[in-house]
DNA sequence: CTGAAAGCGCTTACAG
DNA sequence: CTGAAAGCGCTTACAG
């Protein structure tokens, strides 16, 4: 086992290690006032003479003092953190296109108001249910971030009796809860449209993993809007928005004697996939079949060809949540936010169908 | 503004919305029993009859009590928390393939242990040096990581005077702080002896923004393996780490006479980026020039050609330094753990170069 | 303008 | 086996 101690005696000492804690009681006996002084002098309440609050801010400054959250928390009832809880296996995350912007967008907004994130991680269901009304209880988060939410989510009724702060990303509002959305059914219905204007015909899926929200919506866009423009879906294959998901999925479309001329990827990670393995398998994109993502990823530009897409914004989603989550916190005020639609963004790897296809 | 308000009357409440919260001393009331005995039920500590400990659980769970972390951790002097702390402006972070996969790491450790994550980020080194004390003051995390370790970094010091548990990420040891690392010299040397092996003289680098530890490192591998085999370094081209920087790269490096018949970049996002933009511009990968990354993120399998590149392990690092972490908060003792080394993937984007060349 | 006291929700000696 | 008390580090009325 390549772990190895340090050093020929290993340092063995208890948690706090042997540091002398600076707390409010030594700040006030070194300046000579209560500690009801010091509270009041340092938290900018009135009632401090400027001499006395110079004083004490000098011997805090001196001694290397910092109010402890933790005493503050247990009074004052916040935490001054707020939780983010996904229900993802970690490998599943280490791959997910939204979580790094969404994160990213939180903690923009996070740090400005001198708040922290708390992140956490369910492999399941029931493992997100029982977590919830731990923090809930244990005080532990002022609010939380609602992810995946799926109809009729049980952590509605759990928050409400709860009396947790919440702010729900991309769902229908329910009553005492903040919402931030981003309506992503435009821009798939662009996305069709702009196939079916290429002159398509043969319009193919890859799908999420089953009981992804996005999954179900993505799926339905892309079936009534063919539909209702008179086309017959076509094949439908279950992917798992990875890549390796999306090779496999251009192994089952291509095969086949009659391939799709386009093939509509529920993300660009799996579209990434399926170009690649379409490539290897000798079929030229977009000139022999067309390939969409969506999402929008940083790397969707810089594929061979560069992906037309759907471009989200998993980072104003995170940040626009978190003013939310803030405001509904510190004011009990519920808010809803929209963000401006999910936009096409037409590139290199969709093209009319090939000639001989479109008779 | 998009931001409305809910429903005709906007429902104003303080943070406690309105809920019974539910203490140790309403179980302790409702069981008949001291606090105390509350406590050292529930904790599984001995001296308490089975008889009792029941009914207390019995309550406990009617009542839908959970110990308050807050309370907990003011006089257990632990916070059940440890914090990640990193030098990175929210958008870079976004696009770092290093990030979710460590913490991705981090969590599966973590959730195990009952321990969550806090995470912050800070936009500058003072940001940095600023936190870190608060946190320690504040008794708010028990342990933090140390990423992007530089020599001489301020944080030792602070960590040793506030006496907080650390690890370290890739970096020499220091004296009370954990360490896990994981080589990239050798699978960066045995890249470019790769690329000299297939015959190639003119090898290019294209580096990371400046003061990464990470960019200083892949670039003295890149310049002394070549040296020390007797062939002169090629143009060196500062990147960023992202794709766009890689674009920039290609016009730079591919504009000139003789432009390098392999282009070894700093990490694959540049790859990637470089790789776009070299075939735009009509340079086949790797027939006219060969391509490196470094990572080896999940998409350096699916690009076109797919990556020759180094395979780090940030998922391993994160989890293995969550294990140390979480040993020294325990008993003090200081682990060091080292990873296998970064290995070398070579797949399609490196060939022999161009014919011609070669005389 | 300042201080003594109570209390937030727990745990940990200590006494019965 | 069980309980009363002290205390962790703060803030918030309240009294002087």
């Amino acid at each position: 086992m390549p772990t190895r101690m340090s050093g020929p005696t290993p340092t063995r000492r208890p948690a706090p290690r042997g540091q002398v804690r600076v707390s409010i009681t030594d700040v006030a006996r070194e300046a000579g006032v209560a500690i009801s002084t010091v509270s009041a002098a340092l938290n900018g309440r009135t009632g401090v003479s400027e001499d006395t609050r110079q004083r004490i801010a000098g011997v805090a400054e001196r001694l290397g003092w910092v109010p402890s959250i933790r005493g503050r928390s247990l009074v004052a009832r916040r935490a001054w953190t707020v939780g983010l809880l996904m229900q993802r296996p970690a490998s599943v995350l280490e791959a997910d296109p939204f979580f790094a912007g969404f994160i990213g967008g939180i903690e923009t907004v996070l740090d400005d108001a001198g708040y922290a994130l708390l992140l956490q991680l369910a492999d399941s269901r029931d493992g997100v249910l029982r977590r919830v009304p731990q923090w809930a209880h244990s005080e532990v988060v002022d609010g939380i971030y609602l992810t995946d939410v799926q109809s009729d989510d049980p952590r509605f009724a759990l928050i409400e009796r709860l009396g947790l702060s919440a702010v729900a990303i991309n769902c229908a509002s329910h009553p005492g809860v903040a919402t931030v959305d981003q309506q992503h059914h435009p821009g798939m219905g662009a996305l069709l449209r702009h196939l079916l204007d290429l002159g398509h015909t043969r319009i193919a899926h890859v799908s999420g993993p089953d009981g992804f929200v996005h999954s179900a919506e993505r799926e339905a866009v892309w079936r009534t809007t063919l539909t209702g423009a008179g086309v017959r879906p076509g094949a439908l294959v279950r992917g798992d928005f990875t890549s390796e998901g999306g090779a496999r999925a251009a192994d089952q479309l291509l095969a086949g004697d009659e391939p799709p001329t386009a093939v509509v990827c529920a993300n660009d990670l799996t579209a990434i996939g399926f170009i690649s393995r379409a490539s290897a398998l000798g079929f030229a994109v977009p000139a022999q079949v067309s390939v969409t993502g969506f999402d929008g990823i940083q790397l969707s530009g810089f594929t061979t060809p560069p992906l037309t897409t759907v471009q989200t914004s998993p980072h104003d989603l995170g940040a626009e949540a978190t003013r939310l989550l803030l405001h509904l916190i510190g004011t009990g005020e519920v808010l809803h936010h929209e963000l401006p639609d999910a936009q096409l963004l037409i590139r290199a790897s969709t093209a009319p169908p090939p000639l001989q296809k479109m008779m």
